[in-house]
DNA sequence: ATAATTGCAAAGTCTTTGCAGTTTG
DNA sequence: CAAACTGCAAAGACTTTGCAATTAT
C-alpha cells in the first residue's frame, strides 16, 4: 500500500510536468514510510541513501520542494533548528514539550472554534500547522489526572 | 517613562547578579522603545549601534539571551528567517499572513478556551506565543466584511 | 580583585543557488 | 531533442562559541 500511496503521490508530480526520477522515488518512499513521523532533512536524506549513496542533500531539499510545490508535503517548525516534513494527508496540530521536547500531536479539529472565533472577530484565516505550538506536556506539568 | 520602564528590566539583571554595561543599557533602551514593534536581532543590531557604532551582533545576542534567561525577554518566530524580540511584559499572539505578510497582534485570552480543552484532553498545558500562527489575513482572504 | 561582559573571528546549523553534466518523457 | 533533474561546491541567513582583553562591582 505504501507502493500505491506512493504512486499517487507521484502522480501529482508527474501531471504538473514533473518527472519520475530514482531519487524522487526514494524520497516519497521515505516520506511515506516515515509518515506519522515527522521527518527532518537529514534523516530524510540519511534514509534514501541508504540505496542510493549518492544522493545529494540538496537534491533532497528541492524534491521536497517540488513535493510542496504541488501540494503534497508540507514542513512544520516544532522548534528551534530543523524542520519537519510530512504528507499533507493528515492534517494535525503539533505541541512539543519545552521540558522534555516530547511531541504530541492533536487532532486539528481542535483548533475550529478558535479559527472561527479569530475569523469572526479579525477575518483572519488561520492555519496553524506551519507552526508547533510549544508548552508544557501532562508529564512534566505535573498533571497525574490531566485536568487543570 | 521609558527610563523607568528601562530601569526595571535591568534591575532584573543586576539582582539575578549581572552587571549594568552601556551595551545592555542601550539594547534595553532600544527594546523598551521598540516595545510592541517586535524587533529582530539585525534592527536591534542597528538601533544600538546608531549611538555605539562598535557593539557587536554577538553581544547582542548574548545581551537578549541574559535578558531572556532573566524572563523579561522573549522572541517569536513570525515565519522563516530571523525571530522577532519583545518584552515579556505583553502576552499576545501573532498572526501571520502567508500572502501578504501583514502581522495582526491578538490578545493572549482568544486561546484561553483552547488551552482549556488541550488541557483538559491532553494535559498539555499551551504556551502558544512563541511562535506566530500562519493563515490569511482579511484583506488576502477577501473578507470585505471582516471587522479590523 | 574577580567574575562578568565584550569584540573579534571563526565555526555551526539549516537551507539555497549557480553551473555543467545527466536523464526523462 | 528539450526540458527537467542532479551532484557538487559554494554561498547565504541567522546564531553561537572560544578566547583574550576590558570593565563593573
Amino acid at each position: 500500500m505504501t507502493t500505491a500511496a506512493s504512486e499517487r503521490i507521484l502522480d501529482r508530480l508527474r501531471s504538473d510536468g514533473g518527472r519520475i526520477t530514482t531519487v524522487r522515488r526514494a524520497v516519497v518512499t521515505a516520506l511515506v514510510e516515515a509518515d506519522d513521523h515527522h521527518v527532518t532533512a537529514e534523516a530524510l536524506a540519511t534514509s534514501v541513501q541508504a540505496r542510493h549513496p549518492d544522493v545529494h542533500r540538496s537534491t533532497i531539499y528541492r524534491t521536497l520542494d517540488s513535493l510542496a510545490d504541488v501540494g503534497v508535503v508540507d514542513h512544520v517548525h516544532l522548534g528551534h533548528g530543523g524542520a519537519v516534513y510530512h504528507l499533507t494527508e493528515d492534517a494535525h496540530q503539533h505541541l512539543v514539550c519545552t521540558d522534555c521536547g516530547t511531541v504530541v500531536q492533536v487532532p486539528g479539529e481542535l483548533f475550529h472554534d478558535l479559527a472561527e472565533q479569530v475569523c469572526d472577530a479579525y477575518g483572519f484565516e488561520i492555519d496553524p500547522r506551519h507552526f508547533a505550538m510549544l508548552g508544557r506536556c501532562a508529564h512534566c506539568a505535573g498533571h497525574a489526572a490531566a485536568t487543570i
